[in-house]
DNA sequence: CACGAAGTGAGAACTGTTCTCACTTAGGAG
DNA sequence: CTCCTAAGTGAGAACAGTTCTCACTTCGTG
């Protein structure tokens, strides 16, 4: 643990992610945690990276904390994997999607790329967009750098 | 059945929606049922349908014939509603989307409105854009026009 | 018509997620 | 600081959607 003297209260990352939120020691731990996963990742890896530190910390816990961490909007479901949500940290309020790295998992956000133009013809045969829903695959800068494309 | 005379192969939406898949009398009663569903189903409300004129049939065998028309290309996955799969008929060939009423359930096919210059946009940053998935939410003529939206 | 591959029904199994319940604990009130 | 209680926890059961298994049936090619 990087702060062996800090209380889990004292956890700065702790109350970012909860919200106010009560946290425990176990949502200090995976407050802890949850900033070191690199990219996209599912209840299943956040539990793996958890127990690896707080052995016996229970699935449900995970489950849990992050029903907690997307009611104070700081963690989203960007996607999904073999049935499996995928969740990132995501700290930016304004409309935005993100890109999945389908090679490393990153995610990063993208501006809305919806043309509007083109909904507006939708309109013009009578339907009403109201809301979307898009998620990205491609490959993040560092990844696209790698493979020299 | 409608057609109490026609062997199973005889009757053309089932070749149409299955492909070249084997077509049996449950996969036909299917083939039956399928076209008269409005909107986006889940392989419940299919089997639901189904089983109305086909008591007994298995909702194992709804997911296989969902499969192998998903597989034969008819049948495409457009969104989801509490967790069960939405399945909508297209044989649409081209680059589309799908737009789900909220009203009516009712499907349309959309032009991709995707604005590949914000896409480049993001590309400018380093990343690359290979796929999308969207699922647009919203009124379809119908319903906005009974709205009198 | 015969035969093999494909489809079927019944129900078990699986997977991701949520719930229940008894117990613990964070953290504000006093 | 101590109490109190609402919130969180662990263990495991429950759940829902979907897939699989297995013995049996059937389509449709040869």
């Amino acid at each position: 643990m990087p702060h062996p003297h800090a209380t889990p209260a004292d956890c700065a990352g702790a109350t970012t992610l909860f919200g106010r939120a009560r946290v425990s020691a176990q949502r200090a731990a995976i407050a802890e945690v949850v900033p070191l996963m690199r990219g996209a990742f599912t209840a299943e890896d956040l539990h793996r990276s958890v127990a690896a530190r707080t052995p016996g910390i229970c699935l449900a816990t995970i489950y849990r904390a992050i029903a907690a961490m997307q009611e104070a909007g700081t963690l989203v479901t960007v996607g999904e994997r073999d049935g499996s949500a995928l969740l990132a940290v995501c700290v930016r309020h304004d409309h935005h999607h993100h890109l999945v790295c389908t090679a490393c998992g990153r995610v990063v956000g993208i501006e809305c790329p919806i043309d509007h133009a083109t909904l507006r013809a939708a309109e013009r045969e009578g339907h009403l967009v109201t809301s979307h829903q898009i998620v990205l695959y491609g490959l993040c800068s560092h990844c696209r750098q790698r493979e020299g494309a």
